[in-house]
DNA sequence: AAACACCATATGATCGATCATCCGATGAAA
DNA sequence: TTTCATCGGATGATCGATCATATGGTGTTT
């Protein structure tokens, strides 16, 4: 089994950070002040701290020395960048492994009915899951903890609000990729590749 | 020109870590009890919890909540994980932009130099510094970061150190990448991507 | 007015102390 | 002996306070 852990303080603060950014609670170029941030939470500037070192990483928010962070200003290019390289990842997890058909199917069948119920939220997670399996299935961890430092979740929500993209997360996208998957075609690399770069802003 | 900032403490005390890690210093599996090292380097405890998670994030320490943090156990399976995202991030890199030839050229003079007055980190330096010439090249800043993270110069130290690799930036392997540069070969991604992926352990 | 030195404020960086958890030692009960 | 509850030390997590830097305002000099 799992071991069970008390999620530390900075955890909560992150998701309460990313909820923030998600929702827009933050505006792009605004200051986070730790001590104000700290307050508001009742907790102290320690764990605040440590909740941006993480949210930095994910290059959500910037941070210069001595001059606090600010929530990072999204550009189109920024959103660019990470659609090659998730391009390249994808691609590179498929020469390492092949995921359970099955999972991939079950994948895009919640796709489907996120889309019916008209879930925004459910399509991106589902379509990032699609994703995640094939990830995964590479048996690479380190592609595995790239991939999700890449933060394709958070990146998606925000992109949508920012820039209106529609959630792209189409289930009928990824049929094809199924039975790509299916009959272990041998251009699978190319295409996934291909099937993430499309999403990029042009 | 580029502002000059002081560099905070954690920065020094990565460096002082990054030093440990790379001589031998402190083995696998040993622990970095926090508060030692603070009392060891005359700081507090703040700045070197920072410094472990940026090591973390390097992958070169482990740790849970509540349980410190260790120096990792490497693994010939987490050397072969590095260099097969290696592999595909900068193939990924020259699809993406050319790097000036002159400039991978000089890289490998200075590899040749390196290798003639027998000095190892000077391989290593200027091994990594032709891949990152080109990962650089690819325009792409997330790439560059995402590559950087991988901490490559850090990861060939320790490999060297622990499985006794002989330091394979051999200045001749490069030779044939900088000549299908220069002549704009269309299979330089498949080049670049098996030259990376020959160094990594069977 | 422009350039500069100086000071006040806000806030990041760091500190020393305290709280909370983990883990091994100890001993009682089965 | 084995199992389990309890205790205490070591140490990670968090706190509240202090130090140091960046920034903007004010007055002085040119």
């Amino acid at each position: 089994m799992e071991p069970v852990v008390r999620q530390p303080l900075r955890d909560e603060i992150r998701k309460v950070l990313l909820d923030g950014l998600i929702s827009g609670r933050w505006e792009p170029g605004e200051r986070i002040v730790e001590r104000r941030l700290a307050a508001e939470l009742q907790v102290s500037q320690a764990p605040v701290r440590e909740a941006l070192r993480e949210l930095e990483a994910l290059r959500l928010v910037e941070s210069a020395p001595n001059r606090g962070a600010r929530v990072r200003g999204f550009t189109l290019d920024d959103l660019r960048e990470v659609y090659q390289v998730r391009a390249g990842l994808e691609e590179t997890a498929t020469r390492l492994g092949r995921p359970p058909v099955a999972a991939l199917r079950a994948h895009v069948t919640r796709l489907h009915a996120a889309a019916a119920a008209g879930s925004l939220d459910d399509q991106v997670r589902h379509g990032v899951a699609f994703h995640r399996e094939i990830v995964a299935a590479s048996g690479n961890a380190l592609l595995v903890s790239v991939w999700e430092s890449l933060g394709v979740e958070v990146w998606t929500h925000v992109s949508i609000r920012l820039f209106r993209m529609r959630p792209h997360e189409n289930a009928a996208d990824h049929e094809p990729l199924v039975e790509a998957f299916e009959r272990d075609d041998p251009q699978l690399g190319r295409l996934i590749h291909d099937h993430v770069l499309a999403y990029a802003p042009d």
